[in-house]
This record gives structure tokens, sequence and C-alpha cells, in this order.
DNA sequence: ATCTAACTTTAGACATAGTCTAATAAGTAT
DNA sequence: ATACTTATTAGACTATGTCTAAAGTTAGAT
């Protein structure tokens, strides 16, 4: 699989391992882009594999998240919920119905908050859109 | 006190009873910007009254929150943590040392994200700056 | 000022989310 | 293949958040 072969330089750029438990949950994480909890991930592996840990799965997204191939999508809700983060990309959350979706990325102008910003250094800025999705419109 | 008085208004614009538990709350978030957890604040609030239960923390957040003049920080960390809203504000994020700051508000140009928007209709744009700050670099 | 209906608080049981530990297994460099 | 390091596992444990039903408050109408 293609899809596989990309997953593995990934591991390789960044320095983290290959185990078969990251490559499933990163595998997961961009086979359905549904901003998953870890609950659900242990869910979905565990289903395959009973012997996968619930503790495997929350170091897996630690360490996936660490090194940047995942984040924590910045969303509502009691439990993290993650994202492959191959490739980035902004939120939209609904003020209706409180989905999240992934929105293209886009650069915010330097010129928008190089003032408010101050002395600090800044590496990227990531927006949230809040607003009403095309479906609850 | 100044400060009271303006929450109280605070409270009748939105519509929400004022009750000494809700101004406590909020008075707290007012007073000590420092994005504290749910149980930060009832700790303190317990300290001065032990009567003060958690629940009732919890559900002020969450009516607080739903009328606007809380909000949960998109921040990082397992508790959820809370900011009073009175004036709109962004977020930076220390890529070294974690912690959150306010950031003035600013407007993000329409230009930046009306391509990425797609249909959605979007009533705002809120900005999570990521970086060094001041005390790091 | 008092009454009343609706709303809020409370304590503590419960539920959910996440962390830790120490024994075992697996990855990787040589 | 070996040795060394790092990762996984089960399950106890901690932290965070929710629910319930009884008691107490609030605010508007009298």
């Amino acid at each position: 699989m293609r899809g596989a072969i990309q997953l593995d330089e990934h591991f390789d750029r960044v320095g983290l391992r290959k185990t078969p438990q990251r490559l499933d949950v990163l595998e997961h994480l961009v086979r359905r882009p549904i901003h998953a909890t870890a609950d659900e991930i242990f869910a979905a592996l565990n289903r395959r594999d009973p012997r996968v840990s619930r503790a495997t799965v929350y170091n897996c997204l630690r360490d996936l998240a660490r090194t940047g191939l995942v984040r924590e999508v910045p969303g509502e809700g009691k439990a993290a919920r993650y994202d492959a983060n191959l490739h980035r990309h902004h939120h939209f959350i609904c003020d209706v119905c409180g989905n999240v979706e992934d929105i293209e990325w886009f650069d915010v102008p330097a010129s928008s908050w190089q003032t408010a910003a101050g002395k600090r250094r800044i590496r990227e800025s990531e927006v949230v859109l809040r607003g009403v999705c095309s479906r609850c419109a």
C-alpha cells in the first residue's frame, strides 16, 4: 500500500521507532479523519487485536503528538480529540451542532497579529473559525 | 466596589440569575486571570466558604460559558481551563513552557479565510498563536 | 413585605478520562 | 544472533466531570 509506505517515512523523518501499535493509531487517524478520542481509537484497535492496551493508545498518541505527526484538536468536550497532522489545517466549530470540521490551511498575515504579539516570537497561527455549518444553515 | 456593580450588570444583560456562587466564580476569573481549572476555582471558593460544592462550580462554569460571560480556553492539558470573557481576546501558547497568555483582540481579515470557509457562515475567528514567549526567548 | 413558582445549590455516589507501575516483549545497532 | 534500549501490557489508581433528589434561593406578582 502507498499509504503504509508514506506513514513509515513519517516515522523515520521524526525519529520515532516504528511499532505496529503506533502505525495502527496513526493509520486509524489518517483513514478515518473524524477527530477520534483516545477511547474510540482504543476500541477500534482492540476489536482487531484484543491484546492492545488502553495505556498503549495513550502512549502512542502522546508520542505521535510530541513529534508532530498527530495533534490534539482544540475543540470542545471532555475527552481530547486527535487529528493526523501530516498536512496543516485550521478548524471550524459549528455554533449549532458543535461539530468540528477541518479547514484548508491559510496564513494569517503578520500585519494582523504583529502589534498584539509584542515581543513574542511567533512560529505559526492556528485559527478556530466559529459560525454555522452548511448543514445547519 | 465598581467591579461588583459591573459584574451585576453582565448578569442582567445575559439574563442569568444572580447568585453569590456565580458572582464568586466570575469574580475569581476576573481578578485572577490565570486560566484556572474548575478544581482550582472550587478550592479557592471552598476555602472561604466550606459549603460551596464542587457540582456548583461546574454548574456555574457551564452557565457562565453558555451565556458567554466565560469561556473555555482552547489550551493544552487534561482539565478544562476558563477565562472571563468580558473582552474578546486571542491566545498565545508558548512552545517551551506551555503557558497560555491572553493576546489583545484583532480581526483576521475575511480575505484570509473566505475561500477556505466555503459555504459556512462565519461569525468570528479566534486565533491561537504559537511560538516562544518573552521569558523563554 | 409576602407569597409562590421556578430555578439553584448541595453532598456524595457515580461515571468517564487519563496515568502509573513493574514485568514482559519487541525494535535496532552492531 | 546478541545486547541494549525502548515500547507494550494489565490493571490498579488518580483526576476530572456528571447526576440525583432534597433543601434553599431568587425574582416577579400580589
